[in-house]
DNA sequence: TATTCTAAACCGACTGGTCGGTCTAGTTTA
DNA sequence: TAAACTAGACCGACCAGTCGGTTTAGAATA
């Protein structure tokens, strides 16, 4: 699948709306910054994109379509769930570590999704399709006796939170903890709160 | 200390200010709307407030000084340290069934705190104290035995992120988990990763 | 006790600057 | 030669903040 001459300006397009809702947030992001940015004039960034929010819709889109191959990818039916969800955690490690940028846009997008029904629909699906894998590892994990049965949806969610919590890491500084620890600790404490039962009862 | 008319004045405006930031975001909320939603003048709003900016960064020390006092109040050194966790979880639990509202805020003032140096700065502060809460409960943990010794900055984050994540319910539809179901499920994970250890070799 | 005074509290029409989107004559590209 | 693109003026809707004017409440005065 060649990339085509379109896809590259729309791509110079979303790159440039990226920085610039992270840097101003989408109401105060002007359509005048975005050509700036970009290098591309107002005219044009009109003949690919109907309107502003089209452009940010299209955003959601191009992130996510970045995401979700390689997370299809990393997580793998070889290895057992402890060690699929631990991948999948050092994997959004590092893609903080390589774009900060991208879960600063997030929250944009959170806030977004509670006042614009459009972001909202955009913003279910993904997080949909995203607890759907998590889901998936958990029924493995539960299947093979690594993890103690359990609710897989509610699991799914705590665990999709403590992952997207690196969110904080770029919105404050009121921590000093670095990524790497935060992502430890969290596997530590999903891990154990996944772990068979061999001394407390449990009433799940 | 009596309650003014300058403070009854002041809550109006801010509860106003509230709902309209949650509807629709900081950047489109104008005054005209506070000054429909709270039936004071705009000439009488910019008397107490310099600045719609302003008027939201009060709205955060409002916010603020009504959970406080409370958690401060619910957090006792009467209680094991795994028992002060589970009511300052089910504490905002509770909350959120009391006022979603205020969590689809949260969302507003995050986006915020990553663009407007103010907010971020209040937000800092307001999270320090937050993670000063926990931290103190963590150490009280290990002190006693209960909890293992661990980075307790870190742990302290991760628990906050877990809390925090109750944004998700006031923000998405993309999961059938209630939010009892929720503070259940992150409840277990945290104290079992807070757990002693006395089956698995830890390297902390 | 009624009147007057004064500062605080308040009102709402208005202003000037902003911004998404439109448009146009012209140029460049493939 | 049509598509892609430019540069940028322009329009209408919008909105934070302003400002001249009014009302209120409490103190002072006769």
């Amino acid at each position: 699948m060649a990339v085509t001459k379109q896809d590259q300006r729309k791509t110079q397009i979303l790159d440039s709306a990226l920085d610039v809702l992270v840097e101003k947030g989408y109401e105060s992001s002007r359509v005048d910054d975005i050509v700036a940015r970009s290098g591309i004039s107002k005219g044009a960034i009109y003949w690919y994109y109907p309107s502003k929010k089209d452009i940010y819709l299209a955003l959601v889109n191009h992130w996510v379509w970045n995401y979700s191959a390689t997370i299809n990818y990393i997580v793998s039916d070889r290895q057992s769930a402890a060690e699929q969800l631990t991948h999948l955690f050092e994997f959004f490690s590092q893609q903080f570590r390589e774009s900060p940028a991208v879960f600063k846009a997030l929250l944009e997008f959170w806030a977004l999704a509670n006042r614009d029904l459009d972001f909202r629909q955009k913003l279910e699906r993904v997080y949909q399709e995203f607890l759907g894998i998590i889901k998936a590892i958990l029924r493995q994990g539960v299947e093979r006796g690594e993890f103690r049965p359990l609710d897989v949806e509610t699991a799914a969610l705590s665990i999709m939170v403590n992952v997207e919590g690196l969110v904080w890491f770029a919105m404050l500084d009121s921590h000093s903890t670095s990524v790497d620890d935060y992502i430890h600790t969290i596997t530590q404490f999903i891990l154990a709160g996944l772990a068979p039962t061999t001394q407390k009862g449990d009433s799940v």
